[in-house]
RNA sequence: GGUCCAUUCGUCUAGUGGCUAGGACGUCAGGUUUUCAUCCUGUUAACAGGGGUUCGAUUCCCCUAUGGACUACCA
């Protein structure tokens, strides 16, 4: 543990209230990685006694997507996470909409002008777009800064009595931070270290916007402090605005919280973050549900995964505990969950692991679990099975399979006879005397009562034994004959669970088609 | 282009100023399974490169390379 990390677990012991808040914008579904970001959050409250908050990030309007709220709220909740304060559940520290703060921001807008921090800025989008691309033109960057604030139109370069002017006039304006100049400005990521970034190198951002929002960085500097956030938890896109956002608390003479910037998700191959097109074209999902609007997208829980394994797996992409464990319960995450464990560089999602995970919850499910859930899967596909039926089923396949889906695959002929049958399997195995020993199983077949596995199991090789029959010669055939393919769980287990009749069915079936 | 961040097996990662650099997924090979799959066992494979510091660096420092994020009246 860093030196940094151990002063940082004394501090956050000393603090009174661990409050985090994942604050998403409504512009469509959320990805793995904000998932994942809203579960270190998670985490990190529940492990310190602290305050979970949902914090909606709507300021852009324009950008605002109808279902999205809902399908955040939807998503937390699949994956077991629960919010302590947010929009449905309330809490002291509401409204938690920013639209619905909207009269709150512009009080402090107002004081950082007042402080000489902030300033009325008057050029216009289209002014800015071509000077922007004029110094892109001759090799530059154009940056909005205390240099070129001079000489645009804004309350600082301007006269006094004319952009007052302009604002009674009601000119579209919006508000800028004052950046400095030249100075360095130092400050701590829990998960980084030690920053200095010099303001020359940043810009005048805009604060407030000329449709009367404010932009994310007021609104959310604003709202951290008023709703007392203490660990502000989030994705490493946001690093480089973090300087920007100390300079705001220093404005404001607010005592900063705490950051950690968590290192992105990168696409399984290639290079880049993840993105929705890496799952459509290597076959995974990118969401944790499907979401049905504009352009639909997969999601974890259609896919058939487990809420449980989704989580684990997300968990343990970036943080490890630093056991040789890797399956854990949200208790257990909650339990064994510290930042300084979180790592500082991208990781790479991948599908297979994902899949092993849910491999892994599968297996510990009980067979009355499986059972019920494989009923729904046949109920929509027609087939009404009897649970206990099922128990014996999915207790036969079910360490075949990742998903409950996948029993399908594993346990079609369990349903129905063969249509087609392997002509592999019929070049390799099916003798002269095929037919002629397949009929004499048959007979034998009929005659037994106790048609359970162990019973027909006795009878089928105490028959071969006596007769000096090969095992394999009849077994691969009988088996072709009832599957149709050379796969599938024992095969005494198979006609036990399909039943005598249906079994001399099959090897009826067999010998007309095949036997000919 | 500029700023910031990062860099251990193919992937997720552990780890230390001196270790045969550990685990998991995957791969491959055996074994079990009369089939297929599972499972078991084993195998495979990494400290980006170059300079320092040091008796000794994968570990500390610097440079380079590579990757990423940001660079909007988006968050």
């Amino acid at each position: 543990m860093s030196i940094f990390a151990h002063i940082f677990n004394l501090f956050i012991h000393s603090m009174a209230q661990v409050r985090v808040r994942f604050a998403p914008s409504p512009t469509g579904p959320l990805h793995i990685g904000g998932v994942r970001t809203a579960l270190y959050n998670y985490l990190f409250a529940k492990k310190n006694n602290g305050t979970f908050i949902l914090r909606i990030e709507d300021t852009d309007q324009a950008r605002f997507v109808e279902g999205a709220e809902e399908y955040i709220m939807e998503s937390l909740k699949w994956c077991g996470i629960i919010i302590d304060e947010g929009i449905n559940e309330g809490g002291n520290y509401g409204p938690y909409r920013q639209i619905d703060r909207k009269e709150i921001y512009r009080k402090y807008a107002d004081m950082l002008i007042d402080k000489g921090d902030a300033y009325y800025a008057f050029d216009t989008p289209e002014q800015l777009e071509t000077l922007r691309s004029e110094s892109e033109k001759a090799g530059n960057t154009f940056i909005y800064n205390a240099i070129v604030r001079e000489k645009l139109s804004n309350s600082v370069s301007l006269q006094e009595n004319l952009w007052k002017e302009k604002l009674e006039k009601g000119e579209p304006y919006v508000i800028r931070y004052k950046m400095p100049h030249n100075e360095d400005i130092h400050f701590e990521d829990i998960i980084r270290g030690h920053i200095v970034v010099n303001t020359r190198t940043l810009d005048d951002k805009i604060l407030f916007k000329s449709d009367g929002m404010p932009t994310y960085h007021l609104a959310n500097i604003v709202d951290d402090h008023l709703m007392e956030i203490s660990h502000v938890i989030r994705g490493e896109e946001w690093l480089p605005s973090l300087p920007l956002h100390f300079m705001l608390y220093r404005s404001f003479g607010w005592d900063p919280p705490l950051f950690a910037h968590l290192p992105l998700l990168l696409k399984p191959d290639g290079k880049g973050k993840l993105s929705k097109r890496d799952g459509d074209k290597m076959g995974f999902p990118v969401f944790p549900l499907f979401w049905p609007y504009g352009e639909t997208a997969k999601g974890y829980r259609e896919e058939g995964y487990y809420p449980e394994a989704f989580v684990n797996m997300l968990a343990l992409l970036g943080w490890n505990p630093g056991t040789e464990q890797e399956i854990f319960s949200m208790e257990e995450l909650i339990e064994a969950f510290t930042i300084d464990r979180v790592g500082k560089s991208g990781s790479r999602f991948d599908p297979e692991k994902a899949k092993w995970f849910n491999h892994q919850y599968l297996q510990n499910r009980t067979n009355t679990q499986l059972a019920l859930e494989f009923r729904e899967f046949l109920r929509a596909r027609g087939y009404h099975v009897d649970i206990v039926d099922l128990e014996t089923l999915v207790g036969l396949v079910k360490e075949r399979v990742s998903f409950v889906k996948d029993i399908w695959e594993q346990a079609d002929f369990f349903f129905q006879a063969p249509e087609t049958y392997d002509q592999e399997v019929i070049k390799k195995r099916w003798k002269e005397n095929s037919a002629a020993l397949l009929l004499e199983l048959r007979f034998l077949l009929e005659k037994i009562n106790d048609f359970s596995a162990a019973g027909t199991e006795t009878v089928v090789k105490a028959w071969i034994g006596e007769k000096g029959y090969n095992t394999g010669a009849i077994m691969n055939v009988f088996r072709l004959v009832i599957v149709g393919a050379s796969r599938g769980p024992h095969i005494f287990d198979i006609i036990s669970w399909i039943g005598k009749q249906e079994t001399l069915k099959r090897i009826d079936k067999g010998l007309s088609i095949i036997g000919k």
